[in-house]
DNA sequence: CCTCATTTGTACGTATGTATG
DNA sequence: CCATACATACGTACAAATGAG
C-alpha cells in the first residue's frame, strides 16, 4: 500500500458500515481489526478515523471503542464558522449572507407551523420571551420551539446549526449595543400572531426580526 | 505532551490560521514546524491535519503542502449524506426532510428572484429545461442559474449541497420510475412564471415541483 | 480498592512517493 | 536528470483511559 490513499481510506470505513448495517451507537472493528481488514497502518487508519469523527461519522471514546456517530448538524459548526469568518477579514459580509438564509428558513416555516399551535406552546413560548432580555440560550430556545412540532428533525438542526454559528461569529463583533427592548418586541409580535392564528402577520414579524438582526450586523465593527 | 489532546491541537491549529491572518489559498507551516510550533508528534499534528481537511478548513497537496482551504459546503456532503441514510433503513425518511428542507429555500427565494431576471438568462433557462430530459446535470445547473442572481453565496452552495446529497441517495433507491416529463414540465412552468413576473405563481409551480419530488420519494422502495 | 486485559492516544524512526526548481 | 523539500506510509514502543473481575 505505497500508493496515495486518504479520503479512499474513510469511504472504504463508511462502506464497511453501511455493509454490515451498523446502527448509530454501534462498536466498530477495533484499530487492529481495521488494519486487518483494509491492509493498512495504524497510522494510516487513525488518520481516517479522526477524519470520520470531524464529519460525525464515528465518534472516538477513548479506552473503550470507536462507535457509529449519528452525523448529528452541530459537528459542521467549526467548518461553517470558519467559512463565515473566512468570507471578509471582519467577516460581517459572510455573516449577512447567514442570516438571509435563516430568514429564508424561518419565515417560510413559520407559515407552514401558524396555527397549529396549542396554547400550552405559546403560553411556553410566552415564558421564554420574557427570560430573552437576560439569558441568551432563551433566544435558541424559542426558535427551536416554535418550529418542533413541523417533525423535521433536519430543518430544526439547521435552525440550531445557524443560530450556534452566527452567536459564535457575532460574538467577535464590536459593539454589543444592547437593543434587547427591540429584540423582545418582535418576538412577542411573532408569538401574538400565531396566538391569532394570522399566518401573513406571524411570517411579517419574522421578516421585521431579521430586518433589524440584519441592519445590527451591517452597523458592526471589527475590534 | 503526554497529556490529552486530539480536538485541542485541531482548534489550536485554527487558532493559528486566525493569529496569522492567514487567507484562503495560503500556506500553513509545514508539519515538522507544526510539530515544534504545538509541541506535538508527527502523528498527533497529521491526525488534526486529515480532521480539518474532513472539515475544508484546509487543503493539503502532495509534496507541495498544506494550505488554507475555502471550507466550501461541499465537504460536508459525506457528512450529511450519511446523515439522510442512517435516518431510517432505507433512508427514505431522511429524504423527504431532506426535499422539504430544499423546498422551503427554493419557494422563498423564487419570491425574491422574480420579476428580476434578464431575458438573457430567462433563455439560458429555457435551455437548460431543453437538456433536462436527457442530461440530468442540467437540473442541478437549472436551480443554480435560477438563484445567481440573488448574490448570496451562503445559499447557492446550500442549493447546491442539497442537490448533490438528494440525487447521491435517490440514486441508490429501486425504481427509476421515469417522469421525466413531468418534471420537465413543472420546471416550463417556473420559468413561464418567471417571465410573466408572477412571484406568487413562480412560488407555487416551485412548489408543485418539490410536491411530486416528496411523492417519488414516498413511493420508493429499497433494493 | 486494586489488578488486569483491552482499546485508544502519543511518540519516534525509517523509507518512499511527489512536486518544484 | 538531479537535488531539495514535502507529504505518505509502515512499524514499533509506550502512555493513558475504560471496564471487568
Amino acid at each position: 500500500m505505497t500508493r496515495r490513499n486518504g479520503v479512499i481510506l474513510q469511504q472504504r470505513i463508511v462502506a464497511l458500515i453501511h455493509d454490515r448495517q451498523l446502527a448509530s451507537g454501534a462498536a466498530l472493528p477495533t484499530e487492529p481489526m481495521l488494519m486487518d481488514l483494509l491492509g493498512a497502518s495504524r497510522n494510516s487508519v487513525r488518520e481516517a478515523i479522526q477524519a470520520l469523527q470531524a464529519l460525525g461519522i464515528v465518534e472516538i471514546r477513548h479506552g473503550h471503542g470507536t462507535f457509529v456517530g449519528t452525523a448529528s448538524l452541530d459537528v459542521l459548526s467549526p467548518s461553517l464558522a470558519f467559512r463565515v469568518r473566512s468570507r471578509t477579514p471582519s467577516g460581517i459580509g459572510g455573516l449577512h449572507d447567514l442570516v438571509e438564509v435563516r430568514e429564508l428558513i424561518e419565515v417560510g416555516l413559520i407559515g407552514q407551523v401558524a396555527g397549529t399551535l396549542s396554547e400550552a406552546r405559546l403560553a411556553a413560548l410566552d415564558a421564554l420571551v420574557a427570560r430573552m432580555a437576560t439569558d441568551l440560550s432563551a433566544d435558541r430556545a424559542f426558535h427551536a420551539l416554535l418550529y418542533e412540532s413541523c417533525g423535521n428533525e433536519l430543518v430544526l438542526q439547521l435552525i440550531g446549526l445557524f443560530w450556534n454559528v452566527y452567536h459564535e461569529v457575532e460574538a467577535s463583533l464590536d459593539p454589543p449595543e444592547d437593543r434587547i427592548a427591540d429584540v423582545v418586541a418582535n418576538h412577542q409580535r411573532i408569538v401574538d400572531a400565531l396566538r391569532g392564528g394570522d399566518a401573513a402577520e406571524a411570517r411579517a414579524a419574522m421578516s421585521a426580526h431579521f430586518t433589524d438582526v440584519k441592519a445590527r450586523v451591517a452597523r458592526a465593527q471589527t475590534p
